[in-house]
DNA sequence: GGTGACATTG
DNA sequence: CAATGTCACC
């Protein structure tokens, strides 16, 4: 089973490069980041054209997350609350968080805040989101021991993840509180899939529109795949596709493909 | 001599397709509306590596005219207090004059005020300021026999410059007091280049952007050029170059040439 | 309705 | 640098 994180920034942008790769690389389940679209205008057809099916979880203009899986999926859930029922709604305001269940797999698929600057209002709420997710799935965990956590996590846990660069240490998506935060989330019971298989650094899935970053192969590796032991076990491979990075209107977002 | 008249709606979007077209149709003056930039962020360069000179007079957003002139221009001016020192310097605040002399030849380019909708303040408006170019006109003939006054004139004389349909009396660009503006400067001892070699209708410079106005060939001409009796005279030939219009991502105007 | 400029976000 | 919404203009 294949398993891709994408953020695409704006779906309707990116539809034809989408349907384009997934015409050639078949794959079980996709998760889409950052759609930009509310789900009425979620561009579905085109993918069931295709024979997948769409769920859908959109806000106008920012944020968005959706899963398109070749078979029907299983107990869909988006945002904390289906889970979490007593936590302030307001967490969910932002469309961040959309869940479902193939062959006993759930599927978890984030878009995890930016955060914008370290000491910003956006900061804060990155944390503090990240600990509202750590009890979210302290909660699935018990009844649901293959999970497969994934998308966009806008934090890169090593050096090595990110192109050299000095002090990183007070740059978002490294600073070391974020990292703390995804770590006491792992420290739940998941594992990095891509790092089953590589160790080396110089894979990247981010790279920023500005100042040629892709071009100097300036990157970051910030979308993840995150495995319950069983699945970590099952993981054959787990391989960042450049390419489409490399279209003419590309999304900062370079697709992710787990196979288990 | 050749004298081309063309609104580009931002010569920032258009400076590809203006310097293409320059490239494959050498002219003397081309005067431009609706250039959208202010003058420090006019892209000079690309008109002056062709060995053109530019004098711009724009603001941000909106309006803004420039002369590209492939010799120096003498006594170049912008806005009307140049002419007119005792008005009320607010007439210049929209950028829509531009003056220079050539030949002994004074070009006027104007972006004449579109006027919204009948009734409006924006109506209004265009009024008024076709008064001020009258006076600004009356002021400029005794000392400049030789005057071709040119632009967005955003108002079509006769029926016959505007596709068919009925009720155009209420129209703007069309109604009668605009009509009748207009007329009252043309009487200062001006005639319209084009009319002096074709007299029939469907000949068009502007086609909305909306309701497929283009295809259907439903426009209008309200990109003139008016002469002094001499400049009449010595008139050779005036065209609509529908050409630019083609293109894929056009201004809703393309360029009349008038040859002198 | 079809553009373009601009402000905001990432 | 590249999205979106909002606005103004035609």
């Amino acid at each position: 089973m294949k398993i891709v994180t994408w953020n695409v920034n704006s779906i309707r942008i990116r539809l034809e490069q989408v349907i384009f790769w997934l015409n050639q690389s078949p794959i079980d389940i996709l998760c889409l980041q950052e759609t930009k679209v509310i789900d009425p205008e979620f561009p579905r057809s085109p993918f069931e054209k295709l024979g997948y099916y769409v769920y859908s979880s959109g806000q106008k203009a920012y944020n968005g997350v959706a899963l398109i899986s070749s078979e029907p999926l299983k107990d869909v859930s988006v945002g904390f609350t289906p889970i979490l029922p007593n936590i302030e709604p307001a967490w969910d305001l932002q469309k961040r968080v959309i869940t479902g269940v193939i062959d006993s797999i759930r599927i978890v698929n984030l878009y995890v805040p930016n955060g914008s600057a370290l000491g910003s209002d956006k900061y804060e709420f990155k944390l503090n989101w990240l600990k509202v997710l750590h009890h979210y799935l302290q909660t699935l965990l018990p009844s649901q021991p293959k999970i497969c956590m994934c998308g966009d996590f806008n934090i890169a846990l090593a050096a090595e993840d990110i192109y050299q660069k000095t002090n990183l240490d007070n740059h978002i998506m490294a600073s070391e509180p974020e990292r703390q935060a995804l770590r006491d989330i792992l420290d739940l019971g998941f594992a990095d899939a891509f790092r089953k298989f590589t160790t080396e650094g110089g894979h990247y899935s981010w790279w920023d529109y500005r100042a040629g970053a892709f071009r100097r192969n300036m990157g970051w590796r910030i979308d993840h795949h995150y495995l319950t032991p069983i699945l970590y076990e099952q993981a054959k491979s787990c391989i960042i596709d450049v390419n489409p990075r490399k279209s003419p209107q590309p999304s900062d977002h370079t697709p992710v493909i787990l196979e288990i």
